[in-house]
DNA sequence: TACCCTACCGCAATCGATTGCATTAAGGAT
DNA sequence: ATCCTTAATGCAATCGATTGCGGTAGGGTA
């Protein structure tokens, strides 16, 4: 069906070999001037379209690289793929993106399929603090680059937003609009961001110098707005600690603390204030507008495809080195003054 | 590095043609029941990964499907994708997803590098009305299936919304509010959802009985919030013949049309109502939250995965059929009584 | 004229798995 | 005892492109 290599080489007159070198940019100079436009020619004239896969074979490089994330549905990852596409593909490699669910079964399976199919790299957004696969994966030496999310032992290079400094940033937000009980809600312990971001916020609170008791710190099971509202609901249930305001493990967390503080019969802003944080899109459109930790999303992606393409030629050298962009504030209506 | 069917082969005492035999369950019976034990057994001794790169070559299936989607960062298109991996795994397939960024020309190069993959078929929401891609796709009857999106000769078998009764459901629900002058704000002429939604605006408020002259239709140069805010400041510079609802062409836009609103010193509901389409994530969260036609995306994507496999395995022959799932309408915030 | 060098091209192995055919051995039937 | 059948395995071609090596022809030099 599809003209091979044979056919263009036969209808050039030549061998497979010349019309190969022919082809390919980097060999072209062993031919001929005017072999190679003969070549060319046929080629053009058969509609000739390498078989990537031969070529993979023979060169053990697919041109691919494989980007595992936890859900493709969480807004907060498209624009990080985007930013991977973007640069991968300024060298002809091509993203396969796969969603793990948050099961690090699901995602070594995933892994070796895409291993099996010779990707270059991995880009992997689904890290779990203690992770068995990304263990193996830098044992194995195989080129990765972690994104958002990092294991505890510093294994593969990685980009993530600055945390630490984010989070200082949005607990001294509330505190400067007065705020003296400020409660996190933080995301899941066996993430890094979750634990991070715990840490962060018991440091920061310590910093300015508020009362720890006022301050709770309450688990959310996940990253959703569902076990964000469990969880802001169990924090409100009681009327005697409640805090004036709330750090969100992150926005999806935040839109179930504005349901919760709905359900109790309070409103944010005037009775607590909420701060979130990756300023996912539509964030400035909910009701009310959500104060949020902006993490540059695309950029993330592109740094780390970048390092992940410097792997994979050789040219630099990486060791798990930690890359973090500055987060930024983003002041919307979900916060004021106390 | 890692083992390969002739390690294995070698480890059991066996020749490749025979371990292959074994290890694949449906030759299996070709093999002697203790032989085929010892190929497991040393398969499993060296991690034997099949190369399916090797396969594909040999096979000319790469177990692989292509899913081009305009822009992944749009939140219609992550569901869709989870509903076509969804049901694409249970048969070993994966899906390969590339943004065409409304790119026609960057859509024909993706394909053709995915056609170079020996992908087995194509899912494609990226269509246009008029899309040479599609036609050539349709002409080489390579599988593949249109999803969203139609072309307007029926080249493929497509799985989208009922827009047409969408679209009625949505006008009637504005006119049973009471509104006699609505306003369509549509998307792109190009894209046949931009058409068709247009088409039945028109028949919508033609059997309603509305005067034409009173519901102003405006395009919008693309599926999104500026796109939106630029037609509907527009339409509602013009004070006489301002428009108590607005109709727009998706979510996106009708972001957009909020905008607009709000800028010219007006609001939703009260001044005039809007409705959307899809029913994107977070539409219940913004202000006001969107009355909007839910498409069930999932699904849609979940019908195209069962067609697509349908047509790859050759069980089922399938022509240029029209699927459409049900919208449903959902009545939130941004309409109200005239 | 003899020799060498270079440019160009053909040759064939290779990547790793699949698969139809040939071959061998074992067992059953006559 | 001979022939035939069948099960089990080996064999080798194949998929399509890449690539190092070897060969040839041409031109240049001594």
């Amino acid at each position: 069906m599809a003209s091979t290599l044979k056919d263009v080489a036969q209808a050039a007159g030549v061998h497979t070999g010349t019309a190969s070198k022919a082809l390919n940019a980097d060999t072209r100079h062993l031919v001929a001037e005017a072999t190679v436009k003969r070549v060319l020619a046929a080629a053009k004239k058969l509609r000739y379209q390498p078989n990537d896969i031969a070529r993979s074979l023979r060169t053990r490089k697919s041109q691919m690289v494989g980007v595992l994330v936890p859900d493709l549905t969480n807004s907060l990852f498209p624009p990080i793929v985007r930013g991977i596409e973007h640069v991968l593909s300024d060298s002809g490699l091509q993203a396969i993106v796969l969603n793990t669910d948050n099961n690090i079964e699901k995602a070594s399976e995933l892994f070796s399929t895409l291993w099996a199919r010779q990707c270059d790299g991995f880009i992997i957004a689904s890290a779990f603090r203690e992770d068995k696969l990304i263990e193996e994966i830098a044992e194995r030496e195989i080129p990765a680059v972690l994104v958002n999310r990092l294991t505890d032992k510093r294994l593969l290079p990685s980009v993530s937003g600055d945390e630490w400094s984010g989070v200082h940033i949005a607990v001294n937000h509330l505190a400067s609009l007065g705020h003296k009980s400020i409660a996190h809600i933080a995301g899941p312990k066996n993430i890094s961001t979750g634990n991070i971001r715990r840490l962060a916020f018991v440091d920061a609170i310590s910093k300015i110098g508020l009362k720890k008791e006022n301050c709770p710190i309450v688990s959310a099971t996940e990253y959703s707005d569902a076990a964000g509202r469990v969880a802001a609901k169990k924090l409100l249930s009681n009327t005697k600690t409640r805090p004036t305001a709330i750090f969100a493990g992150n926005d999806q967390i935040a839109m179930g603390v504005l349901d919760a503080i709905d359900a109790a019969g309070l409103s944010c802003p005037e009775d607590i204030s909420v701060v979130g944080f990756n300023n996912i899109p539509l964030m400035e459109r909910v009701n009310p507008s959500l104060t949020t930790m902006h993490l540059p999303k695309r950029r993330v992606g592109e740094a780390a495809a970048v390092i992940l393409k410097e792997i994979i030629s050789g040219e630099v050298m990486h060791g798990p080195e930690v890359h973090m962009m500055p987060c930024e504030i983003i002041i919307r209506d979900s916060t004021a003054k106390v």
